[in-house]
DNA sequence: ATGAGTGGCCAC
DNA sequence: AAACGTGGCCACTCAT
């Protein structure tokens, strides 16, 4: 028998439904003091859309209100509620129904949609696609009905009254709370995970909050350099055609005319075309290789981000959009722009500075940012309980220069030594997974060189070894046993899951995902210690903030506090403070002075 | 016109 | 034995 059987979905249309329903209420949700919420909305924007349809339900009745009708039944029932509330992503409709005149505090919402990807990271968390896995395999088999009459109609544009809109947006807060139920079990007596899981329910409104205040953004400084890059774009193009008969963007006919011109290629794409990349085209010294790769790097520069800044801001600021769980290890992702991946500032790169520098604090206010240093470095050594890497993170000294200084027992190794170079790049090849061929052809070394420093820097810190092996044999063990190669985070108890015959990626997604949980947990210690409403963005392990200058010392001794942490783990964690009028002109907070 | 796939490139 | 991880997003081509 299919779950969804028995359960009641119900369309509130007149008076004899409100009775039905405040009698649900009170046996259910009032006496349990729990319920699942849902809305349907007008369309997806916060600012421009609003709550068409507000469900409710439990286990086994899910009801339908339509927002204009019901509005006063509504307030009165979301305000004498104040038992726990169950939704799935409640960033989107907690701030709808907000907007509709009743704010329900975050602190009584539990997000469904963290949980599943907490358990099921390599699986779609949609509410319906979830339900279907958990609930009941008929959970979102109706939905193409629904569909055709949106194509047809608009979201805004179907009747309420029209069954399949009523009883799917019914259904949902049900599904929302059978979902619940059901992961629940797993997790119920895991403390980790218990924890894991607040933190990512709670950090959710921090991070919704940034994406309300929004990135401060120079518009005028912003459009002016857009011109030029449009400008010189246009005479790039037309050069092009006019001079080699070829257009800039198309990268088969560029190689093709380079090719006529005697240039030989050697580099393919993954599907076999002659690659014309940066590394490749910064070979060629041709005007046209030339032309294409300066235009190519400045049109990216000016719609990716300059674009976003003149167009997207509402007052001066840009909205980001942060996903809390974007990535498979849960790390954030930030789009529209994606303001995590802004080009860095280094000699060879002047359009770095331009996208940077738009990027500006409002008047009477400076940008603080606050980044741990080697945070994953750490993590490896924290989590592989290596003594040499444990105790290496103990010294004084830069932590690449003991390792090359222990490895080669030579103690006038200094910071530009090759060799302290090389393990370095060797620790993060570590941390990413890469096998020794890659490493091979990065340090430029052959691989039997590569096996030999690979052998020596092992011996010295057996416990890296021992615990991509530890992590691997897990994971396929439990592949064989339960289905799915899997580990489980220490600290949140979340899971993360490899791809078959990836498993080594594991050792990556725990040092990952363990740095971005405990970055999100500093948020939140952050916010408890008053910066909360000063946090405009975060990008990874780095936290921006944009304060008023009188405050600026006071909040830079709480981002110091909170930030270096010497008790978490095996190591101890240490983390950077430099402020900056605008983003590219960040400097060391020892050169402060107000 | 719209969408999927490809190639490319930026960050941590 | 052997595997460099996670994202966003743009211009382009080719298909419908």
């Amino acid at each position: 028998m299919s779950a969804l059987d028995e359960v009641d979905l119900h369309l509130v249309e007149g008076v004899g439904d409100v009775l039905n329903f405040e009698d649900w209420l009170q046996r259910g949700p009032m006496r349990h003091g729990l319920m699942a919420i849902d809305t349907e909305t007008t369309g997806l924007s916060r600012r421009t859309d609003h709550v068409r349809l507000l469900q409710m339900g439990d286990g086994t009745d899910g009801w339908a209100m339509a927002w204009d009708r019901w509005s006063g039944l509504l307030v009165d029932v979301l305000t004498r509620f104040n038992g726990t509330i169950l939704m799935h992503n409640a960033p989107f409709d907690q701030p709808m129904i907000a907007k509709m005149g009743v704010e329900i505090e975050t602190s009584r919402i539990q997000d469904v949609l963290p949980l599943v990807k907490m358990l099921e990271p390599h699986l779609p968390a949609k509410l319906k696609k979830a339900a279907a896995r958990h609930v009941d395999p008929q959970a979102g088999s109706a939905q193409k009905e629904l569909d055709a009459a949106i194509a047809k109609l608009g979201w805004a544009g179907v009747p309420i009254e029209f069954e399949p809109y009523w009883m799917y947006g019914a259904l949902d807060p049900v599904l929302t709370f059978l979902l619940r139920q059901a992961l629940q079990e797993h997790v119920r007596e895991d403390e980790a995970f218990q924890h894991g899981y607040d933190v990512e329910n709670s950090v959710q409104w921090i991070l919704s909050r940034m994406t309300d205040k929004g990135i401060p953004v120079d518009v005028e400084y912003a459009r002016e350099q857009r011109e030029k890059i449009t400008r010189y774009s246009a005479t790039a193009y037309d050069w092009c055609v006019k001079e080699y008969g070829v257009k800039p963007g198309s990268n088969a006919a560029v190689v093709e005319r380079l090719m006529r011109d005697g240039w030989e290629f050697a580099k393919r794409t993954e599907t076999g075309a002659w690659a014309l990349d940066k590394e490749v085209l910064e070979e060629i010294d041709h005007p046209l290789a030339q032309t294409v790769l300066r235009r190519r790097q400045l049109d990216k520069i000016g719609s990716t981000y300059l674009d976003h800044y003149i167009d997207h801001n509402r007052e001066g600021r840009v909205h980001p959009s942060i996903n809390p769980m974007g990535a498979r290890t849960s790390r954030m992702s930030v789009s529209s722009p994606n303001f995590q991946n802004l080009p860095r500032v280094s000699e060879d790169n002047p359009a770095a500075t331009i996208v940077r520098n738009c990027v500006v604090a409002g008047q009477g206010k400076v940008l603080l940012f606050c980044d741990f240093s080697q945070i994953e470095t750490r993590l490896l050594a924290h989590l592989s309980q290596d003594p040499g890497l444990i105790g290496a993170f103990h010294l004084d000294e830069d932590f690449f220069v003991t390792l090359a200084r222990q490895v080669f027992k030579d103690p006038t190794i200094n910071k530009k030594d090759q060799r302290r170079n090389a393990i370095k790049t060797w620790v993060y090849a570590k941390i990413y997974g890469a096998g020794l061929e890659k490493l091979a052809k990065t340090l430029g070394m052959s691989t039997a060189e590569m096996r030999q420093f690979d052998d020596s820097i092992t011996a010295a810190y057996p416990g890296i070894r021992s615990f991509q092996l530890q992590i691997q044999t897990l994971a396929i063990r439990r592949a064989r046993e339960e289905g799915v190669p899997y580990v489980v985070c220490p600290m949140s108890g979340r899971r993360h899951v490899a791809d078959r015959g990836k498993e080594y990626a594991l050792v990556n997604y725990l040092i990952q995902g363990l740095a971005a949980f405990f970055f999100k947990k500093k948020l939140l210690e952050l916010d408890a210690a008053g910066l909360g409403e000063y946090m405009i963005l975060p990008v990874h392990d780095e936290i921006i903030l944009e304060v008023p200058v009188e405050q600026a010392q006071w909040a830079v001794q709480i981002l110091i506090d909170v930030m270096n942490d010497a008790d978490t783990f095996r190591v101890p964690v240490a983390a950077e403070v430099s402020y900056g009028y605008r983003w590219g002109e960040k400097k060391d907070w020892s050169t402060w002075s107000d």
